[in-house]
DNA sequence: AGCCAGATGTCCT
DNA sequence: GGACATCTGGCTA
């Protein structure tokens, strides 16, 4: 199921609007068999949704203050999920780049930078790099979005952009008429291995240069799949059970896990 | 590339 | 009561 989600399109609207993401960047997790998997010790208050029907949203909140969505993918009784860890943003990007940033200025907030009042709505999107300057990166709250490629990149910021919380937490990916859809996209490759030209979405306007070449190789070419180890698990850390489009920027840097001190 | 803090839910002892 | 987490962003080197 992992590598059969690469290049389809995960969808979100809410009353603000709609996100869509291209999923680059996927982990599967076995559950009973799985060490690394929630479901792993049995079924519990949290992971109770993967234990439910297929095709459901599992969301769960980490480290405090970051939530995660996976895929639920086996029939119920049987616990298991696929984790949706990056994408590239194809529709709703100023929406998406509001909420990233907003985030992050209130994380600056709370941590007493007073330039972080100032920061609102659109953030410095076609400012090339080179002219940020770190007084220019301190008054807009140290850390605004400036990058398409960074807007989905990574399980929580995914969750991020799309607006997805607990609240989405057993949500049905498979109903046409829900607000938080699944569905073939692009880069979805055919059962013969062509990718599909059908229901190809549009990208609205303001994806940048990388994003936008990079869309531009993969109508060409179909997408290769990589695979390697996990994220951030500690238990059954070598098995290669991530799979991202090779070669896409959007996909996530590996970080191998660390314990945190005491 | 590596180290660290942040902030709280979950599950174990 | 306590360890740790399917993470991110800022900093140092």
């Amino acid at each position: 199921m992992a590598p059969a989600l690469l290049g389809c399109v995960l969808a979100h609207e809410t009353a603000d609007g709609l996100v869509a993401v291209e999923l680059t960047e996927v982990e599967a997790y076995t559950g009973a068999t799985d060490p690394a998997s929630h479901a792993y010790r049995g079924m519990t208050g949290r992971n109770a949704i993967m234990f439910g029907p297929p095709g459901h949203a599992y969301v769960y909140f980490t480290y405090g203050m970051h939530f995660c969505v996976n895929v639920v993918c086996q029939p119920a009784g049987t616990a298991s999920a696929v984790l949706l860890r990056a994408g590239r943003v194809v529709a709703g990007e100023p929406l998406a780049r509001r909420r990233r940033a907003a985030r992050r200025a209130a994380d600056v907030r709370d941590v007493g930078v007073d330039a972080a009042a100032g920061v609102t709505g659109e953030v410095t999107a076609d400012v090339p790099a080179a002219d940020i300057t770190a007084a220019d990166v301190t008054a807009a709250g140290a850390s605004a979005v400036r990058t398409a490629r960074d807007l989905a990149r990574g399980p929580a910021r995914l969750c991020q952009a799309l607006a997805i919380t607990r609240a989405q937490n057993g949500a049905d990916f498979c109903v046409p008429a829900s607000p938080l859809r699944l569905l073939p996209g692009p880069g979805t490759p055919s059962v013969d291995g062509t990718p599909s030209v059908d229901g190809t979405p549009s990208v609205d306007g303001t994806a940048r240069d990388d994003i936008a070449a990079d869309d531009a190789r993969r109508r060409q070419v179909p997408p290769a799949i990589s695979a390697g180890p996990r994220v951030g698990v500690t238990a059954a850390a070598e098995v290669a059970w991530r799979f991202w489009l090779t070669g896409d920027p959007t996909v996530s840097a590996y970080r191998l896990h660390k314990r945190r001190a005491r």
